[in-house]
DNA sequence: CTTAAATGAGACATACTTGTATCATAATGA
DNA sequence: TCATTATGATACAAGTATGTCTCATTTAAG
């Protein structure tokens, strides 16, 4: 198993892509599917990670440090509040197929605490800029700041379906969301 | 079996309550578990529902009949659109555990001819009344229906969960709900 | 009270999934 | 080219869930 071997950045490539792809329309995929789907041997899978639960933590962790990443470059920007929100918004619907996994499974990551935490920081981050936008009135202070990030999520999701179902492209999607949050705040 | 018989009505209704918090909760729930929950045997189980698929397809088509029946003094108001849509909300908030246990099991009752018409029919009245609301002019029109439907979704699934984890009771949910959904249809 | 029937407990076979191990093959890298 | 090594196929043991069946017990109904 070394790292830099071509055959084995293809295997592991492939198994990781495909699994995003496949748990998330199958929660309960057997690792003969996960295989299957990513075109390697079950062996090869086991190979890559050592059980089922394993792979899943890898992946959770992967979408996390990935949507931590993407939401760099927002935070760089010194936004706050309402600005912040919609420019995370922009930022994760295009990558909300690796949100979505984290949604999913959560609960199954929930034993593992580098997870935990990094998950725990992404929310505080959000519940910041909630708090910030009712300072700055953009986001009405009646609203439960539980109920916006709640709604924040729950929309999210709803955005990645329509675009998983072709109903709408991923930029149509992006506009109706951060439309339709704003116009939820006040 | 008969169903008049007092203990088979009382394993049955401890059977099905049982069931669908359960599994809504872990939707991996095993027939041994639900039985536990139940306080019933296994065997029992089985007799009440001959597969664990048989037992999920009655949940389904159970929770779905039951919200239809819930809307009916809706539709008998004579509203529609915008009205029709918050009427609705205020009438299945407070039920939301049924409405949930449909949109997680959806996919597994997606087999079944009778569970599919019912469930394109409840789907049809919400298209009825977002396309009502849009002539009305209490929808905005550039706002896709299929993204009205699914925010809709979305902020009940919402609302349940901040009702579960006791963050919000089920008249708080229900009024931000409607306030929410309101201001985002413009 | 007496009969009929639903239940609970548990044994049982079947099937399936997981994770391990082996071996021949094919692809990589030096 | 040649040695290395990741891979695929396959067999395998262990564990677990499903669905069936039996029998003693309990409970409802007449």
């Amino acid at each position: 198993m070394n790292k830099a071997d071509a055959r084995y950045q293809k295997s592991r490539s492939a198994i990781i892509e495909s699994s995003i792809a496949l748990l998330l329309t199958n929660p309960d995929a057997r690792m003969s599917e996960i295989a299957l789907a990513a075109g390697v041997g079950r062996a090869t899978l086991y190979r890559h990670f050592e059980t089922r639960g394993e792979l899943i933590k890898a992946l959770t962790l992967l979408c996390l440090d990935e949507t931590e990443a993407a939401l760099i470059p927002v935070q760089e920007q010194g936004l706050d509040g309402l600005d912040a929100m919609v420019a995370s918004i922009r930022v994760i619907v295009p990558m909300a197929e690796r949100f979505r996994f984290l949604m999913n499974f959560t609960s199954i990551g929930a034993a593992d605490d580098t997870i935990n935490r990094t998950y725990q920081r992404q929310l505080d981050g959000l519940v910041g800029y909630v708090e910030a936008g009712k300072k700055a009135g953009d986001i009405a202070k009646s609203l439960p700041t539980d109920w916006v990030v709640a709604s924040y999520d729950a929309l999210l999701n709803a955005a990645w379906g329509l675009i998983q179902t072709k109903k709408l492209d991923a930029d149509q999607a992006t506009e109706v969301f951060v439309r339709t949050f704003r116009a939820s705040l006040k």
